[in-house]
DNA sequence: TATTAGCACTACCCCCTAATGAGTGCTAAT
DNA sequence: ATTAGCACTCATTAGGGGGTAGTGCTAATA
């Protein structure tokens, strides 16, 4: 026990500040392994970085590593691997200016606004950029409509017993989808409700729409108004949840080629990760909640399929909300440095096109 | 030379004509290559299917089909693998029942319209059927707009200067875009274009439409109606061709576990094949021209990156028009037989599916 | 004449072994 | 506290032999 000098034998292990050598041991360790995917010796790491300390020090330093739980061995003489403590010491040792390198900076630019693409475009055009920076397979998240205000609703009919409803938002998203009604209506009577709900609800978010609907519903005053019941019930299905949250996912790609370069077994876990759409989901919804890069190592997430891999997320907004979050699904072995500051950077450029393309 | 009896040692090359027993060999050849992906010798051949004849005979047949460019061998000592030539043989001479077995058709269902989704929501639960079944990656071709006919345009304004077109058409298709405009109008003034292009142009088809409005352009009457010289302006810019035709892919994951079965190498191919996209989707494209199932193998590709691996495609329909086609990218060595039925089906099934979706 | 048996030959694959090398832990010397 | 040295472990690699599945050719056979 070397980590805590003056200390007793006893009890050190619960002390979890390591000293500066070993953390410089540490970070060392990580960043090789981080670059080679190979176990990393005592021997080696004296040669490339520390060239100050012998191999036999380092060893000590790493037994203690390995005690305290931040490396561990897949075989009796093989070097050691981090663990995902240590990705997460090495993480929030991080100091966070994360600066983009310049030349990929120049990269990092979208498009789509000069095409006139819909937010569904922007997004996957930032995806796609995202996937091709890291190399990894990366997710983004659709806008929730819910906290979205809206910019207009159009109802067509299109047999007797469907209408098409397309919600238009200020965030810039068209979403449509088909109603069932029983009675059939006119396009005519279908455009006054849509122009009664226009009128009522521009600038409203989804949720609070959804909420006066269903006060409106409760009410009875509506009841004798003959347009006014049909644009609430109308409403009130045309409103409803339509999408369960959806989110694109762009690189897989990506994983066939790593996987050419690493051995399968790393790529296995991000495979299975994909399996679980949901949990993925999930994350990016969290991570919506607080601001910045979100980071979720290995055994740090809540589902176990994603217990094999990594998740680094940022979350994007126009003026006036968070919308989603765009991330990067990859090995816990990701070089984590540059993956947070690019999606970092491609969030926020992301932001900004997302705001100037904002119907307000 | 063995092929053909009675004919001299010159010009059998010449001669395509296999005889029965060289047909059944290639045949058999195929279809163990197809389950085994491994070379075929003489004698496994002899002993699992053509038991009439001997490990030797089997040989010169081999020699003949190697010659004829139907077989090729990996090294010297090595058994024989089909050539691109040997599957087309094989394709062509499958009897075109391709029926599909029940417990799979009970398999194949979309259970969209139920949902109130969109074509596009069809067709991605559509590809994502595809490919569970045939675990490999396919592909689907949205409706080329153009084809189609108009339900309903609306115009909606989001700022002074642009305008969200939302264009539905007869097909189910939900296509919106933002086009960018010169002089401020109002939303009552679009709206009194959007029932002018509405009443004008329901039920043509959106080619007609930009022919006729083209003509309105040179045709110079409109000049002096100033709702109709805007709404010519206008829609000349919402009709005009919004995209370039898109592609849902799904089931790429089941390439990377592909790989794991198989060596990498017979992977690598389709990997790139999708670098190709567009290459994939002018397929998709051309084999909307002619009913029912397209077969392109290998080297028949005219794209050099889709020289490795085999697509199979079939176009979809509603009542009217075809709309686009769906299919299955994979090794040259798939199994055609059930590969072919299963795309087949799903696309007669999509077809049902968005037949009953479409408006009118 | 077509088919088949037999034979010599080839090349991959699998298994075993030995050597190598990178790694460890421990101990004693600095 | 650090380091040099040593014995030990274990994965990886290279080499060699035997087995196997394949070929082509030729001669015998039906």
């Amino acid at each position: 026990m070397r980590i805590k000098r003056g200390t007793g034998k006893k009890g050190v292990l619960e002390n979890l500040v390591l000293n500066e050598r070993a953390q410089l041991v540490l970070q060392s360790i990580i960043e090789n392994y981080i670059q080679s995917s190979e176990p990393i010796g005592s021997r080696t790491l004296s040669k490339s970085i520390a060239a100050t300390l012998s191999p036999a020090t380092i060893r000590n330093i790493m037994s203690d590593l390995a005690e305290l739980g931040y490396l561990i061995q897949t075989h009796t003489s093989a070097g050691r691997v981090p663990t995902d403590k240590a990705y997460r010491f090495y993480v929030n040792s991080l100091s966070s200016p994360t600066s983009v390198p310049e030349q990929i900076k120049q990269k990092i630019s979208l498009t789509s606004t000069e095409q006139g693409l819909q937010v569904e475009g922007i997004l996957a055009e930032a995806v796609r950029l995202l996937a091709d920076l890291t190399k990894f397979a990366c997710v983004v998240s659709t806008p929730k409509a819910s906290v979205s205000r809206l910019q207009r609703i159009e109802l067509i009919k299109i047999s007797e017993d469907r209408i098409l409803v397309i919600l238009v938002t200020k965030a810039g998203v068209v979403r449509d989808k088909i109603i069932f009604v029983k009675e059939s209506h006119s396009q005519e009577f279908l455009n006054s409700v849509a122009a009664f709900l226009n009128d009522e609800f521009e600038d409203h978010s989804i949720q609070e729409i959804r909420e006066q609907i269903h006060q409106s519903l409760v009410d009875d005053r509506n009841r004798y108004h003959d347009l006014l019941a049909h644009a609430v019930r109308l409403g009130k299905k045309a409103f409803e949840l339509s999408n369960p949250g959806e989110m694109l996912i762009d690189g897989q790609m990506n994983l066939l080629l790593y996987s050419h370069f690493h051995e399968q077994s790393s790529v296995r876990p991000i495979i299975d990760a994909f399996d679980q759409k949901n949990a993925i989901l999930k994350i990016l919804d969290d991570s919506m909640k607080h601001k910045g890069v979100h980071i979720f190592i290995g055994i740090e997430n809540d589902s176990k399929q994603l217990q094999g891999c990594s998740l680094i997320t940022a979350g994007y907004h126009n003026k006036q909300n968070v919308l989603g979050s765009i991330g990067v699904v990859g090995p816990t072995s990701m070089d984590y440095k540059s993956i947070i500051s690019m999606v970092d950077y491609t969030a926020k450029i992301l932001s900004k096109t997302i705001t100037e393309q904002s119907y307000d």
